[in-house]
DNA sequence: GTCTATAACTTGATAGAC
DNA sequence: GTCTATCAAGTTATAGAC
């Protein structure tokens, strides 16, 4: 029989990603799971760690395989820096793998991480601390793959690029999820799309700043030859 | 001086910005509007129903400026379906005008919608409602811009698209809110570098679909002329 | 480890005086 | 229209028996 920390960690996870967190309650959760309150207190200390380890269960390996992955395409690119395509790839594959596989929370879990993408703003600062090193790596990796971009830029489309992903995370139905084991093929459709899409984006034109640049103005006890 | 119900819809969509529907409660609205709780049940029914006041007052003008955006636009193509760019434009501009006038939320509420987008599975149809007529609008104008383009697909991408035009509303710091009337530059350029990208993902390549159909198998029962 | 019981508090909503 | 007072229900969290 499955144990009661992971039955808690189930229906969390599944109600925190229909109605979000703050919307539903420890009781909700224990109903579902059929588990007494005191249990989720017992396990988890509080809502929030509650919500922690939900993300952490999930979100660790699948770090770990987008190091792992990234790593072994800059070793195929020998030497020179993996395309845009590959970067993108190496993070969204484990992503898009959660997704499709039932064990692993499936649609679930990657619809949570969509929503809380949104309402992340009170969220524990120390659970985006674990994407932390995942993000410098890959950031750096775009910027080897797009070299010509500007670093604020590319900063900025790499947030939009999230939000693009988030969106897909969320609003793609749970379809598949009760269809035999390599459900991938619908997904692998979808992310190549999703990728096509992005990379698009990130080549995209960068557009000139033509506002004017606020004066500053020179501390008074400037001498004169300083303004060249 | 101002009138309890704009207090309250003011103190609620700033509340409702930062920390999203649930976890705002009706008290804590009331003490940053300085008036009484019987105050928000008289005007508004509702904690819902002050919701759908809260967007309705700044989507009911915002929508009707993109109907005429995009008419203007399309006059002024003469006949010929306007591009892309202008599609968008006529959407985004409305947007980034709320965003950066202070006498009509400014930030505040750009930020809210960015919010809802996620949170929105659980909002009232009733609001989305509300964005009907302009979202067939939009969709039946991006369709001329883009014939080529397969109808899902392009359904598809314009989820895309809300999904990061959500994102850039969501994180845009509220910097230059205090700042003077046209405000505008700094919304100019992130509206002006967001069009650009967006348009990228729309006409980026479409990824072939390689699934394996699925077999339906014909119903055993069928007479050979009656399926007509 | 799991339960019951309950504390301590917050929530949205309403009735009724003014 | 605006207030006070209050309800009924729901919330997280904990203490203590088994």
């Amino acid at each position: 029989m499955i144990q009661t920390k992971d039955r808690i960690l189930d229906a969390a996870e599944r109600l925190f990603a229909e109605q979000g967190y703050s919307a539903t309650s420890l009781r909700s959760i224990i109903a579902a799971a059929g588990v007494n309150l005191a249990a989720v207190h017992y396990h988890f200390h509080s809502k929030e760690s509650l919500l922690e380890a939900v993300i952490l269960r999930r979100a660790e390996p699948a770090n770990q395989e987008r190091l792992e992955l990234l790593e072994r395409y800059q070793a195929e690119a020998g030497g020179r820096p993996p395309a845009l395509e590959k970067v993108l790839e190496a993070f969204l594959i484990p992503t898009f793998r959660l997704a499709c596989d039932p064990s692993r929370g499936g649609n679930v879990f990657v619809k949570l991480m969509g929503r809380l993408h949104a309402e992340s703003d009170l969220l524990p600062g120390i659970i985006l601390a674990h994407f932390g090193p995942v993000l410098m790596r890959f950031s750096e990796a775009l910027n080897r793959a797009l070299p010509e971009l500007p670093a604020s830029e590319l900063l900025w489309r790499g947030r939009l690029a999230m939000g693009t992903a988030a969106q897909v995370l969320r609003d793609t139905p749970q379809a598949s999820l009760s269809t035999s084991e390599p459900v991938s093929q619908e997904w692998e459709h979808t992310m190549r799309r999703l990728i096509s899409y992005l990379c698009a984006g990130f080549r995209s034109p960068v557009v000139p700043d033509t506002r004017i640049p606020e004066v500053v103005p020179l501390p008074e006890t400037a001498p004169v030859q300083e303004t060249k």
